[in-house]
DNA sequence: AAGTGGTCTAGACCACTCT
DNA sequence: GAGTGGTCTAGACCACTTG
């Protein structure tokens, strides 16, 4: 594999303040390429917070002196990390850390009838925290039995329930939302996540299977216990890769679809 | 939308030996880059079938000579077709006419229990000349009823059934399939079209649903009529975006399986 | 007007593949 | 060794956003 298709694999420690180093170009190590090595080392300093999602990090001129390389070359840096979805950048504006998803919409999978205002109408069912079932524990990359913080949901379009949700969230990361208010709480979770954990959900993985439906999610779903249904088993994971919620998303398989492209 | 961002929307009229224009830099189009037009006038080229797929193009060197440019902006102009997926570029060797799809397997949608070969067996059950259906021929983008070569497959891992498939085929680009002998076809399509047709599908478009399977296809597969099924509904087109190929494919719902990642 | 990212140039040097 | 693509530089100029 080309060392730099993942620059992200081996990490130079560079000192806190590069301005400290001695004279000279950056020390590319032997087999990877100058950019992948200044990719890696922005990545750490952004998961380290030196500048916190939705900031501005320095001009790419700045960092191109503060790393003593040519101007082309920090900003091919910078574009891996951009393809990485860490950062954007905005013309004429500056470079920035991306907040996270602002949604990660189940509807995507599922085509029903009503327009829809978008994003669907949440209600929550139960909030318990609860030890980590085997698969849930398994996903997330805890132990067998710790304390997740679930949430049960109900998504609604046009008053008309559409998905059942079963949601298991990392302890102690959204602590906060434990013995929360939960009649502020919006329909969307990350943005709440975000707002109200510092949690900030980067990248989701979703696994799609086929199931039937429990009797309990068939009559949450008004459809008959049996039905066939479409499992959506989501991991969330933040910037530094921690899975910080596995969700199980069930839904009509009738109302199902889906489009790939391949290339 | 940024005007680079589809850099083949509108395309130079470029003569066919650049050599021969006038000195001087190329006339970059108000509002868009100069690599996106050269992006632009190289697929013409390409399309034009002045490199056929698998052939080398010049080097980068040349073509920015001939183009005029810098070889930094060539360099950026074929990165942009790489990333199309129309051309690859292999350090050492040149860059070459990607010669299309060596398959896009049905199969990394489903898990079957066998470990399985990797190519599951073709058996070819039908081959007719028939009109088109009405969704065939509005995904194909041709009359209602235009003739179309129709292949009828029993697709096996391990000697096992697992899909049955419905592919309706353009004509009269696959007319050479019409009367050929089949006893040498292979286990791939793609590979065929591009032997005997010429013709190479360059981007596949999978619509995912879920259904239920008809008496023949259950016999087929050894399962009830009625059982649930995945239907994928592939729409394959070739280099110039014609749509060479719709498909239906349906296999074990309880089979399926699929995973998405979100960034 | 000042500061940012985006484009383009011209050239050096390196790494890889073939003969 | 000749030819290819990949990296890196140093600098000019343009386009966009903001005060």
């Amino acid at each position: 594999m080309n060392p730099n298709s993942d620059p992200f694999g081996k990490v130079v420690a560079l000192p806190a303040a590069p301005r400290d180093r001695p004279a000279g170009p950056v020390p590319a190590e032997p087999g990877r390429s100058r950019y992948a090595s200044l990719a890696a080392a922005l990545r750490e300093r952004v998961l380290a917070g030196e500048w916190p999602p939705g900031s501005a990090m320095p001009s790419e001129q700045t960092l191109a002196t503060e790393h003593r390389v040519a101007l082309g070359t920090m900003r091919r840096a910078l574009e891996w990390l951009v393809n990485d979805g860490l950062i954007e950048r905005i013309h004429g504006r500056g470079t920035f850390v991306r907040s996270g998803l602002a949604g990660a919409p189940m509807l995507r999978f599922f085509r029903f009838g009503g327009a829809g205002s978008g994003v669907p109408h949440s209600l929550i069912r139960s909030r318990q925290v609860q030890p980590a079932p085997a698969e849930v524990a398994r996903r997330m990359g805890i132990g067998r039995g710790e304390a997740c913080l679930r949430l049960q949901r109900l998504r609604s379009l046009d008053g008309q329930p559409c998905l059942v949700e079963d949601i298991w969230l990392r302890l102690p990361l959204v602590q906060a939302l434990v013995a929360d208010e939960m009649g502020q709480w919006g329909d969307l979770l990350y943005p709440m996540l975000a707002q109200r954990c510092g949690v900030h959900v980067h990248r989701a993985v979703d696994d799609i299977t086929f199931g039937t439906l429990g009797s309990v999610q068939a009559r949450l779903l008004g459809l008959m216990p049996g039905h066939p249904c479409v499992l959506v088993t989501r991991c969330a994971h933040d910037m530094t890769g921690c899975c910080v919620e596995v969700r199980f998303t069930r839904g009509d398989a009738q109302a199902f679809h889906y489009s790939v492209t391949i290339t």
